[in-house]
DNA sequence: AGTTTGTGCAACTATTTAGTTGCAGTTTCC
DNA sequence: GGAAACTGCAACTAAATAGTTGCACAAACT
């Protein structure tokens, strides 16, 4: 499952989007009862989570009439993964282009 | 050095900023340089090398006249442990709240 | 000195997106 | 059956942003 990595930080590039996850790692929560503690409609709500689902951020899960939303720490786990095997190999190349310049 | 971390996401949520990275991952470049390669503008570049800095994941460098700029592996790094560390948190805090709930 | 090359600034366009309100459809509960 | 609570869809507004072109300025080279 290589889920498309700039989606993903797309997706944690909002303000609004953390403090969704920041409650929603909390427990599980609907739009509706997300709404009713933040100062933003349900609907907008309801939008981000739909962003933060298409990154695989978090996963819908039925529960009566409600639909409620479930955090997925594995998702940033793994993207945490990458970010750190790129970076490591920027340092790396750079680090060989420095050497080749200083045997000059 | 605790950057915030939502603009280093907002700026790596762009694919004309992840070929910038990756062309600046194979050695410093100046956005006139970047723009001889890449399909877009040089001032349409020097605003997104403006956002990258902006973030911490790259820096200028002056080389006579022109404004290099170099990758930042380390920033890349030091976000990716955080994010590790913010998705174990989550799934720590739901296996904690998953636990309760069987003990009733 | 004059030409070239690279940067910086400003104005403008177009697309995306975060946010809203309003309404229709469903499931649950009394 | 009927009211209440959630969800889903659609249209719209406002702000942010990715992109452009044009021009002015400074450093380097011949």
């Amino acid at each position: 499952m290589t889920t498309t990595l700039v989606p993903v930080f797309a997706a944690l590039g909002d303000d609004t989007r953390w403090s969704i996850l920041a409650a929603l790692g909390e427990g599980d929560a609907s739009a509706s009862a997300l709404a009713e503690r933040m100062p933003v409609s349900r609907q907008a709500i309801a939008k981000h989570l739909s962003v933060l689902h298409g990154a695989g951020l978090v996963e819908p899960v039925r529960v009566g009439r409600e639909l409620r939303y479930r955090i997925l720490g594995a998702q940033l786990s793994a993207t945490a993964r990458r970010l750190d095997a790129i970076g490591a190999e920027w340092d790396r190349r750079l680090a060989a282009i420095k050497q080749i310049a200083e045997e000059l």
